[in-house]
DNA sequence: CGCCAGGTGCGAA
DNA sequence: TTCGCACCTGGC
């Protein structure tokens, strides 16, 4: 068990909640498990204070900041976004410890290939199917834990096996981008590198990999804050701030308001508009 | 039953 | 280039 202190400006709750990630549990004493790269972690946040336990211990403090961004100057995002647009006020108000994850790119990748017109709950099943019947086995705590697969995990699993997962049509995608990445035609580092158009239009090269999809794992993957996701609770939030829900002159709004943080304005609006009452 | 879910690919205009 | 529709599946 490690302490991780004088953490400000973070909620736990919402941040594990807001529908990034598809791989925790909550806990009765209010932590959470999560399913983190090489291992299992339970978080439990006390004030300013992370109570940290796994399985594993070698690096685990920095795993756990890398994973909840917890370097990143929040407070100064925030008041440029409050900056540029005082409808922010609230939203940012109300947003106060969100964070935006940073998870591992292979797994964003899949998770939002399967997220495709599909429901978080669906989602969150085949996912875990997924590792259960590929990923490493770990215990921790008495409890049976699946990793996700890595690539190669994957490299002989065919689009009838991804059926079963109960992925639907989308067993063609997943299969295409794992054999795409086995064979190298795909590198998953490049996209650390490339600019915000050129790593959307890249990505968008693949099969079940549209603008929604790519930006959301620029976004949470590559930690890409320029890029912004647009589904229909954004589209619900632009409408009732700004009057519009074209796609056209949302893009126009966020890159002249928000800039390089459109991404995190994005999400945040999500986060206000899916919560709030 | 029918409709929809944090979209995408395809063919037709 | 844009537009409309079909699409596995499960939940309501």
């Amino acid at each position: 068990m490690i302490k991780i202190e004088h953490i400000n400006n973070f909620n736990l709750y919402d941040t594990m909640t807001c529908g990034q990630t598809f791989r925790y549990d909550l806990e009765e004493d209010d932590s959470f498990t999560i399913i983190l790269l090489d291992r299992i972690v339970n978080v439990r946040q006390e004030k300013s204070t992370l109570i940290v336990k796994s399985n594993k211990v070698d690096n685990l403090e920095n795993i756990i900041i890398d994973y909840f961004d917890l370097n990143r100057d929040y407070e100064k995002i925030n008041k440029y976004l409050i900056k540029n647009d005082k409808h922010f006020k609230n939203i940012v108000d109300y947003c106060n410890g969100f964070k935006v994850l940073k998870q591992e790119p292979f797994e964003v990748f899949i998770s939002y290939i399967i997220s495709i017109n599909n429901s978080v709950n669906s989602i969150s099943k085949s996912v875990n199917e997924l590792s259960r019947l590929y990923g490493s086995k770990v215990e921790f705590d008495s409890k049976t834990y699946y990793l996700f697969p890595k690539p190669k995990d994957l490299i002989n699993v065919k689009t009838s096996d991804y059926r079963e997962l109960k992925v639907g049509f989308r067993d063609i995608n997943i299969y295409e981008f794992v054999q795409k990445v086995n064979n190298k035609e795909i590198d998953l580092n490049v996209y650390f590198d490339l600019d915000s158009i050129k790593a959307l239009e890249l990505m968008q090269q693949n099969r079940g990999i549209g603008p929604k999809v790519a930006s959301c794992v620029l976004l949470m993957a590559y930690q890409n804050f320029e890029v912004y996701p647009i589904d229909t609770w954004v589209k619900k939030a632009f409408f009732e701030i700004y009057g519009t829900d074209n796609i056209k002159e949302i893009t126009n709004i966020s890159k002249e308001k928000f800039g390089k943080y459109s991404g995190l304005a994005v999400q945040y609006m999500f986060h206000y508009k899916r919560n709030k009452k």
